[in-house]
DNA sequence: TCCTGAACTGGAAGCGCTTCCAGTATTTCG
DNA sequence: CGAAATACTGGAAGCGCTTCCAGTTCAGGA
């Protein structure tokens, strides 16, 4: 019966004057800043409840100077990169510790050039407070506009090169050097490696890994067998590894994916697992476990590597200088080694 | 040997200034709006460029009344429900079409009481130009919310209850139906459904899809025995299964990551797939590719349902009025049936 | 009682951009 | 060649909020 339909959103001038109070301590009671008396802050409340009133973020982030986002780029040429769950499991982290600091998660999957060109602009026009990074591959040109930013910026995962001032990432060489240790230890002689990307830093670390323990055991690696992470790229390379080497007996893979299928092709080459051919993972997504057998293989905290990510940006928006962080991996064993 | 180290950003004055017009030219320009001379226009431009001028997003946003993002709401009580592969695949979708309409992408995981605050807030302070909801399940607030949003908003997958005025759906009903006509059409007799989540629209059309299918063979539909469209409780529930109708001879599951489940009780208690027992899944993810074996399933276009969610949204944005779209489904043999 | 300082208060100046509108320069046509 | 129409232009008024700062109020102490 009251009420006219469209009205206008309230403003802060309406709260305030509905209060009986200036507009500046109208906000400073929004904002519980200090200067406000008891009296006249719950003045206020009751007014912004009776208006149900929203502050304006656009006009908030005009005057602070802060958007109150964080974006997270995820890079790569295509963006089918992102249907790897990995990511999924880190924006669930990302996500949570943004909640927890009251930022918003604008993602951006700068696959095209065009979706490069925003990030761009992203960074130069600070449209967020603070930007987190992920799958640079080497010479991105990601990494140039991180270069030049003035807002803040976390890496995931360390790139190719230099290390950034800001990254979490996870211990790659050592991960990848626990499993094939394992393998070696179960008397596997003729470990190969099945290598993601060796243009991005986790394929190269992973597989500087896995050389470590095969010269520590004395043994000659294998030279890199390259796939990008994807589960035909296992199966390819495990194919024409068994052509080359058909005396392989071990299969160290730089992630769950490739590892699923390696054993695609075993199964179908019918080499049983892990008789004749062990095979380790990376990663340990729901993929190792449903896998056929059930994948040994490196598990790295997806969802707490994401969450660090986001409460290292939150330290830096927030003016503090985090220290950079390495998360340990665990190997699981399962059926497969 | 020029520039201040933490200059300012240049704004807008600051271009006109420098091309020798007014704010309002340079603004007009910059927008390329009409009534701005050829020359003007290019003195404005050339100042741009020298100055790396770029406008700020939020006093744009606070002038045009424009957020130029939209966001991606997922519900759920678990944030977990988003590892499903599923979401990735909407996401990539969703985040192209919104790139050619120059959108930024925000994305809410709505699972706890915070999340879903937070959500209500963007909703009511209009913090995107517009929201996409998916995962909704019945009697969710978000429901609510969305009813009461003054800003668009497009539904991914129908809601339980009245259909809301724009939303992109599968065709759920049709895609289960011709699922489990196949599994009949192949002599089998004694099919049942796993279903997923029935309080969700998705879990219960497809379980009338099942339904329909057998009573339409004249066969009994076996009541919904329901899972949440996860892999474990593919997997509980085809335990069940085989313990109360040990004759089964095919099973209908709602999603292929149950229908993974099913494989999984099936292997580890020695009934083989499809000789005794024959599984049909649901999305056609990447997992119905690599179960062993192999998964037929309903494939539906789940990029495509995305980019028609951003799409619709884009549409309504302009202020036009674009009507439903509901998806097709297609059949996808391979071996599991 | 008067003075000092702490606690509040609200006016006013922005934040950087869009857009209305009145005014000026340029055409075009009778 | 003058008048009317057209094309540009820039001043100024916002958009809705934060925050500085000068001013006010009110205890408490001398």
């Amino acid at each position: 019966m009251a009420e006219a339909a469209p009205r206008r959103q309230p403003t802060l001038d309406e709260v305030a004057e509905l209060a009986g109070v200036s507009r500046s301590v109208a906000s400073r009671a929004l904002n519980n800043a200090p200067h406000v008396s008891r009296v006249k802050r719950e003045a206020v409340e009751r007014a912004v409840r009776q208006l149900a009133y929203v502050p304006n973020p656009s006009a908030r982030a005009l005057a602070t100077r802060q958007t109150g986002a964080a974006a997270l780029v995820i890079s790569g040429e295509d963006p089918s990169i992102f249907a790897d769950p990995f990511f999924a499991q880190v924006i669930v982290g990302a996500s949570a510790a943004l909640e927890e600091a009251d930022l918003h998660l604008m993602l951006c999957l700068a696959a095209s050039d065009r979706g490069r060109k925003r990030v761009e602009e992203l960074f130069r026009s600070k449209g967020a407070d603070g930007v987190m990074l992920m799958a640079l591959r080497e010479d991105d040109p990601l990494a140039r506009m991180a270069q030049e930013a003035e807002i803040p910026v976390v890496f995931g995962g360390r790139p190719v090169g230099p290390a950034p001032r800001w990254y979490v990432d996870v211990d790659n060489v050592g991960g990848a050097r626990e499993a094939t240790e394992y393998l070696l230890s179960r008397g596997r002689t003729r470990v190969a490696a099945i290598c993601g990307r060796m243009d991005t830093e986790a394929g190269r670390a992973r597989y500087r890994g896995y050389r470590d323990a095969v010269l520590a055991a004395g043994l000659d690696p294998f030279p890199p067998l390259e796939g990008d992470f994807t589960e035909p790229s296992g199966a390819a390379v495990m194919t024409a590894l068994l052509a080359n080497h058909p005396d392989v007996d071990g299969v160290c893979a730089a992630n769950d994916n490739m590892a699923a299928g390696a054993l695609r092709t075993l199964r179908e080459t019918g080499r049983p697992v892990p008789a004749e051919v062990a095979v380790v993972g990376f990663d340990d997504l729901a993929i190792a476990r449903i896998a056929d057998p059930p994948l040994t293989t490196v598990h790295q905290p997806i969802t707490e590597f994401g969450r660090e990510m986001a409460r290292m940006l939150v330290a830096l928006v927030n003016g503090q200088d985090p220290t950079p962080l390495i998360l340990p991996t665990r190997l699981v064993t399962r059926a497969s080694a």
